[in-house]
DNA sequence: GAGAACATGTAAGCGGTTACATGATTAT
DNA sequence: ATAATCATGTAACCGCTTACATGTTCTC
């Protein structure tokens, strides 16, 4: 079979909470599931004009004062059933490319201290991660109590990223201090690493 | 900047630690990395090609009884300095796309039971990532009282998915209490979830 | 006899990113 | 003045997956 596309669903879903434009879409993605999904505007316009030939979405052009005509897009009926077909489906698993992992897998070839400027970043990255999550975690509660079931369940996803950038921030906490070890102890055997000298270790 | 090919990077990487053929840099990718990197014989092959032209590997047919012939590919210095100079570059972020977020957060469209089975499906993949992880982690222990350097550095990959996986399983199972939870209380109210009809909920 | 493992490739086509193109208004 | 925000798009290009193509040997 061959893979559908997953964008389609993601514009569709906006659109299966609120008529909106392009434009919109773009902002709406990147304020709520920005930190596990993105698409581009080169992504989201063509798409638009697919569902619509589609029969998937209505656009009407709304006139503004001062800015740019805006072309805001309703979901329809039979867009609503293929949304639903897709969100019904059973997820298929992803297959994950990890950079940092694959750069720390080959390091052995470079001195430590590449390595832990690689994870540092990954770490701020990490940071910056889990502070989103936490934000929207705080402003997700004041919906919860007033009672949305959508709420629910954005709350779920933004667990998944609590949980997910706490570990992983204990991860580069633990690897930044084996990787410190390793250049210490790189430092007293006064071995400089470079990719045809393989350092002798004495067994400790 | 146009962004650079990983791929060549992976198979370069492969290369720097073995010569091998195409045939076993994709089995050695399933083996060693295979849980945050994968490759198919449509990228690999095309890149060796590719390599020899640049001179950053060369190729040397290994002829071989009652099996087909094996093209070894051997990186050259050039090779082993391109690839460095990937190495001990700084790492780029990269957009995460996940799926279960994606139908989780546009769940509210549906019967709590679609979410369950997803998690559900998730958790099942999050287990296999586990075991796998942990079995790399006991065969890496014995590698590790050899006292390779390139041991510790594999390790750390490793744990990077042990904290992972296991996150994402705590997760799983808070998520499917809660939606279990969700799918009782709708079962209580007698109420039936469709697109058009939003439950009206009592605040408990 | 069927299927897995060994071994190397190509072609088609979608997916996704980057860069380009345009143009008005508002805030610093 | 300069940058940011609003607003919509296109073109080129590369990355990556899927499917196709071929042929032998060994195992069940």
């Amino acid at each position: 079979m061959p893979r559908e596309n997953k964008s389609r669903y993601a514009v569709l879903g906006m659109l299966s909470v609120h008529s909106m434009s392009g434009y919109d879409i773009k902002k709406q993605i990147e304020k709520g599931i920005g930190n596990f999904w993105s698409e581009g505007y080169a992504q989201i316009y063509p798409i638009l004009k697919q569902l619509e030939e589609e029969g998937l979405a209505i656009c009407e052009v709304e006139r503004q004062e001062g800015k740019p005509d805006r072309k805001v897009y309703t979901i329809t009926e039979t867009g609503r059933a293929v949304f639903m077909r897709w969100l019904t489906e059973p997820i298929g698993q992803y297959p994950m490319r990890i950079e940092v992992l694959l750069k720390l897998f080959f390091a052995h070839h470079a001195d430590p201290a590449i390595s832990i400027q690689h994870v540092k970043r990954f770490q701020q990255e990490m940071e910056k991660t889990f502070a989103d999550y936490k934000a929207q975690e705080r402003e997700g509660e004041a919906l919860m109590k007033e009672g949305g079931e959508r709420a629910r369940y954005q709350r779920m996803a933004i667990r998944f990223g609590l949980y997910y950038s706490e570990a992983l921030l204990a991860w580069c906490e633990e690897t930044i201090t084996e990787l410190k070890r390793m250049e210490d102890r790189q430092g007293e055997a006064g071995c400089k690493r470079t990719l045809y000298s393989e350092i002798s270790k004495s067994t400790e």
